[in-house]
RNA sequence: UUUCCUAUCGCUGG
């Protein structure tokens, strides 16, 4: 049991959430016991794969077979609800993690910050906060990256800022979260220009930037139309040792299609494929967007049968994608086909 | 420290 959750963990770790379920499986088939640990990993694993109710199920199959949940048990139950922004169930669960004696930790506060930020409850997140000093569980780096990436969403990127100004008072130190989270947030108000700021200060701190730094990078330069800024950002992190990831190739193919630039778009699609990269959900998606930005219906709805061919699942941005590819030409009748299919499926148009 | 919390990519208007 021990070496299988050793297993699970890595596979968990590197995002291969399919591999884990499969041990887990096979663990039991030889006769193996999963344990707590096993259990609160593979919470976690349905938890980013949802759909909600395998989590619950999960959680009810480890309560019957008399494995008692510990605090890991419920930050993870905690941390799953984001996913699909379950608050109230959230609620539940923290309530209940109580009433059976297990002490809510700053891990837990976290968890709940980072919900309500991440659903929009703005005002919850701030009496989450509040509690926690009152508890005395001091804010810690992870609580302020959490608010700061919230105000970031919220297009609040003064505010933002000046969070990371009241850490460095407090003496904590701002790290890499914090600068990527406020590039972030900066690109995505329109000021890029707060944004160079932000990146100049960190380096100038001593953190140093990493993918997802670079990653902000990219996405800003490409909305701006500096091209030549952008592949310079490309070139520099791939000469830092770093390998373009899944986010990085999906940035770039989003910002040639939000450009119009068919042959660029197709061209870096056939080098993400000869990289050895494997189009996700999201990948799909921008690339619908992006050829019909293109003008291109016809390669929108090549990619979409692919991506029903791949066995993924089209979710409510795709379909949302592929009707606006549709109505952009006037193909009336096929998209309300494609509104019908959708209503079939596990998506609610909105 | 075999398990929990934070940052980077996708859909809508003009």
């Amino acid at each position: 049991t021990y070496a299988y959750n050793l297993l699970i963990t890595a596979c968990s770790k590197n995002g291969k959430y399919d591999d884990a379920t499969l041990l887990f499986q096979e663990m039991q088939e030889e006769g193996l016991e999963p344990d707590r640990v096993t259990y609160n990993l593979m919470l976690s694993v349905y938890g980013v794969m949802g759909p909600w109710h395998r989590v619950t199920g999960l959680f009810d199959e480890m309560e019957n077979r008399g494995i008692r949940p510990d605090e890991y048990t419920y930050d993870t139950l905690i941390s799953a609800c984001r996913r699909d922004s379950l608050c109230g169930e959230a609620i539940h669960i923290f309530n209940e993690m109580k009433a059976v004696g297990c002490k809510p930790d700053r891990v837990t506060d976290n968890s709940l910050l980072d919900l309500y930020g991440k659903s929009g409850h703005g005002d919850e997140a701030l009496n989450t906060l509040q509690e926690m000093e009152k508890n005395g569980y001091l804010p810690n780096t992870v609580s302020y990256n959490t608010l700061i990436s919230a105000y970031g969403r919220a297009g609040l990127y003064c505010e933002a800022i000046a969070l990371k100004d009241t850490m460095l008072e407090k003496g904590i130190r701002p790290d890499v979260f914090t600068y990527s989270s406020l590039l972030s947030g900066c690109e995505k108000a329109g000021r890029p220009g707060k944004a160079m700021e932000i990146f100049k200060e960190m380096k100038d701190a001593g953190c140093t930037p990493n993918l997802c730094t670079y990653n902000s990078l990219i996405v800003m330069y490409g909305k701006k139309g500096e091209f030549e800024e952008m592949m310079k950002v490309f070139d520099e992190f791939r000469s830092n040792g770093y390998t373009p990831d899944i986010v990085t190739w999906n940035a770039m193919l989003s910002v040639f299609g939000q450009n119009g630039m068919h042959v660029e778009l197709s061209q870096v699609f056939k080098e993400m494929k000869a990289a050895g990269f494997v189009p996700n959900r999201e990948t799909f998606t921008t690339l619908i967007c992006a050829y019909s930005r293109c003008g291109s219906v016809e390669q929108a709805m090549e990619i979409y049968s692919a991506m029903l061919k791949s066995g993924l699942c089209p979710d409510l941005s795709t379909y949302n994608a592929v009707l606006t590819a549709l109505s952009r030409e006037g193909l009336w009748r096929q998209a309300e086909k494609v509104l019908i299919e959708m209503r079939g499926g596990c998506c609610k148009p909105n």
